[in-house]
DNA sequence: TATTGTTATACTCTATAACTATA
DNA sequence: TATAGTTATAGAGTATAACAATA
């Protein structure tokens, strides 16, 4: 039972660097990524794509979008929005129609059924945070909440909270 | 000069939706990954790849340790920590050495050019840091360390600060 | 027979660029 | 000629599995 004085123990606890635990960025990503990668998971069990749940949430709210538009906001290449688009319009949750003003454009909307979609998608969403964050109490989350927005909007002002009236 | 009423104005301002925004896993995916994209491109601007700084940062504190440690650590499949470790042995940053209590294993460790390589990346990202967090004061960026500290503990024991005397 | 490190294969993802139809 | 959307091609990146050496 006596362990050989080896020059590497056989199972080491693996560990990350130090050095990287003090680094914020490193974390912000590291965490960031672990949540990205239990989100998409649970996505997929539910039969969606990555940018699935993004693409309904801005026509829920946007109501009627030009592909190239679409493209911008989720800063993808318009091509890969044609695969996003055409996966969800085979399942009916959002529709393609001319525009008949330019009739170059497609006007993609969200349907009746990927309503609904998208609030069982909000409720897992919300189930998964709730399980990601609760080591830190509400006041607390609240508060990273407000510091990650500030820093998103520094960095992409796609994020900006504004509202949309040129009034 | 008069703009025509189409249904979709030309150039909308593309912006995420709300909902994403109120949703703080959506926000730490994003702002995560931003800082993440912008490391990757400094260190590859000095010739280095993604995983060269945390196997450097791993071998300066822990000295030397087997191939499959450092797989473990970095949660990465050995196969590509052999990639990893080429690379870095041929600008002679690492060392690998047969283990001869175990010659089927390679002890690896940091040489005294890594050690001036580290400290120079080291300079960078926390000059990239102080540029991404810009926005917080000195004491904002310490809390958000501090949380992002708890979650990333929370998810991998991997993160956890231990002393690793067993003594 | 199991384990360490290595190499080879196959697959996925994505960026690019050609293509069509409209303007 | 330029733009919106689509399709096709090629390249990078990665997971998987076979492999050689050693235990």
């Amino acid at each position: 039972m006596t362990i050989p004085p080896t020059e590497i123990p056989a199972r080491p606890v693996p560990r990350v660097a130090k050095e990287l635990l003090k680094s914020s960025g490193f974390l912000l990503a590291r965490v960031g990524i672990g949540f990205k990668t239990q989100a998409l998971a649970k996505l997929e069990e539910w039969g969606f794509d990555p940018y699935d749940y993004s693409v309904l949430a801005i026509l829920a709210e946007g109501a009627r979008e030009a592909q190239a538009t679409l493209a911008d906001t989720l800063g993808l290449d318009p091509s890969r929005v044609v695969a996003v688009l055409d996966s969800l319009e085979r399942r009916e949750l959002v529709e393609r129609q001319r525009d008949p003003h330019d009739r170059r454009r497609h006007v993609v909307s969200i349907t009746a059924s990927g309503k609904r979609q998208l609030s069982r998608l909000r409720t897992t969403m919300k189930e998964l945070e709730d399980e990601f964050f609760a080591p830190l109490d509400a006041e607390t989350r609240e508060r990273l909440h407000e510091l990650l927005l500030v820093l998103a909007c520094h960095h992409d002002p796609r994020c900006a909270f504004k509202s949309q009236d040129p009034a």
